[in-house]
Parts: C-alpha cells; sequence; structure tokens
DNA sequence: CTACACCCTCTAGCTACTGAAGGTTCAAGC
DNA sequence: GCTTGAACCTTCAGTAGCTAGAGGGTGTAG
C-alpha cells in the first residue's frame, strides 16, 4: 500500500495531479486510510504509470481514456488502439513539418539581423510584412 | 476606418479574439462610433498583423509584447529583437528534437500491432511498459 | 421604418495541470 | 503517552490563448 506521496515519487508525477486524474474520473477512487488518507495498491499504480507515459508520448487525456477502456477489455479488438497510435503519429507529423517551416523563417530572421537599431532589424521588419515569407504558416501555435 | 468584423476578415483573427488583444493591452483601445461601436484605422491593422504574424511563428503573447514595445522604439538597439527571435527559434527546435523520438516511438508502436485483440496489442503493451521504448521522452506534452 | 447582420459587455469554458490557504493525520522519537 | 513535523486533506484560483454563449444594442439597405 502507497500512500499518495509514493505513488507520485513512483511515477514522476505531482501529488496535486494524481488527484486532479482522480477528480476527472482518470483513476478510480482508490481506499482510503482510516484517517481519510489515499492508500494505493500496484494495479492503481500500474494504471497512473499507464497514463503518464502515454502523455511523455503525447496522447490527450481523452486518449489515454479511450486507451485505458481498450487496456481494460481483452477481448476487444485492437484496431481502435491502432487508430489512435496511428491518429497521434499524424498529429505529431504534422506539428513537426509545421515546425519545420518556422524553423526555416526564424533562421532566416536571425541571421539576416544585422545588430543596428530596431529601425531596420530584419526580424521585426519581416514580423511587419507577411510577403517577405517564403513559407505559409496559416495555422496558429502548434 | 474599419469595423472589427472588417478588421477581422482583412487579418484572419476572430472578432473576440481582437477584443481580447485589446483587454490584455496588446492592442491600444481604439476610436468608438457615436453608437459605442469599435472603428480601426491603419496603424491598428498594422499592429494586429504584426502579432498574428508573430503568433504565427509560434512566439508567446509576452514575446510579442516585447517585440512590439522595440518595434515603437526605432532607435533602440536591434539586439533586444535578435534574442527574443534566437530564443524562440531555439524552443522551435527543441520541440522538434521532441517531435522526433516520439515519432520514433509511435511509428514503432504502430507498425509492430498486428491488429488481434487488445490482449496482446502491441500498442497498449508499449505503454503499460516503459522500459520497452527506444528513446528517453522524460518531459510530457511536447 | 423595418429587417437583419453586425456589434456590445459579461461570464464561463477549454487543456492539463499547478499553487496556495487553512486545516488534519501519520509515524518517529522521547 | 505525547510531541513534532512532514505529509496529507479539501477547496479555490490561476496559467496560455483563446472560444462560445447569453442577452441586448447599433447600423444600414431596401
Amino acid at each position: 500500500m502507497l500512500t499518495i506521496g509514493a505513488l507520485a515519487k513512483k511515477t514522476g508525477t505531482k501529488v496535486q495531479t494524481i488527484r486532479y486524474y482522480e477528480q476527472i474520473g482518470l483513476l478510480p477512487e482508490p481506499g482510503r486510510s482510516a484517517g481519510g488518507q489515499r492508500r494505493y495498491s500496484n494495479s492503481e499504480l500500474d494504471r497512473l504509470a499507464f497514463v503518464r507515459h502515454a502523455r511523455q508520448l503525447g496522447f490527450s487525456l481523452d486518449a489515454i481514456r479511450e486507451l485505458l477502456d481498450l487496456s481494460d477489455h481483452p477481448d476487444k479488438s485492437c484496431t481502435e488502439a491502432d487508430a489512435i497510435a496511428r491518429r497521434q503519429l499524424k498529429q505529431v507529423e504534422q506539428r513537426m513539418a509545421r515546425l519545420e517551416a518556422l524553423r526555416t523563417e526564424l533562421k532566416r530572421m536571425v541571421h539576416e539581423c544585422s545588430g543596428g537599431h530596431t529601425s531596420d532589424c530584419r526580424v521585426l521588419e519581416v514580423l511587419r510584412d507577411h510577403s517577405e515569407c517564403l513559407t505559409n504558416h496559416d495555422e496558429i501555435g502548434a
């Protein structure tokens, strides 16, 4: 039986995060000590490790919820889990492509900056005039 | 003079986003019509275009605030703007490296999935057992 | 002068946590 | 048995960067 702090240490999670996962129903409500403190068993440790690992691979909590559900039903088809992973892979590849374009543009900005006054700073100039860009970067963020 | 809707269309921004930028002080309070509706001039159009463009390049609103400030003072040194852009470039490159590692892992998961039952799904198996991973992916998110 | 699209403010919600306030429980040492 | 201090509890608020909705007012074309 683990306290929440011990579980946190073992999984590299913050205590608050564990409580948060419980709150949103990603982890089951654990047993409690006589005084009302959470006590965890190995099954909960495994579940949290699964969640954390999936988060590290960039899966959303919603995706993880689905994966956990699949994991809980060993006789279900694997297709769904595969689809979720493929979706995630696609997203990662899209983000990479987008970042690649940004990198190109930023490199160009930085390299062309001569280090004088801001009045003729290439960085600011490029930001001011989108038409100077070589790449399309329509979507924001990512 | 542009209405907020026209400005939104010209810059590819949502109306609410423009009001949000005003609220957090990224855009100045514009003039108003007799009835109290916002009316924008070209200088505000330029400023918003700058903001949007910087956002598309992944700059945070805080970084953009600094860039705008530099842009407003043409006699300041360019060094700061350059530093901000370099910081951004570095961040982009770090994110790319991270995504590259994730991509590798996800690809492996997906390729090894045979499409049977979830009980022997490679995707779920890898998520369950971190030790199967070839890469370190310590930080969460991306 | 009447539609109707557009605008207004205000509030709440999203993701995935994180931090803090104010109080209780646990385990070790004496 | 008692004290101490770390760890635990709940609840609320905040982060970034928007986005959506309610409930109402404005502007303009026909």
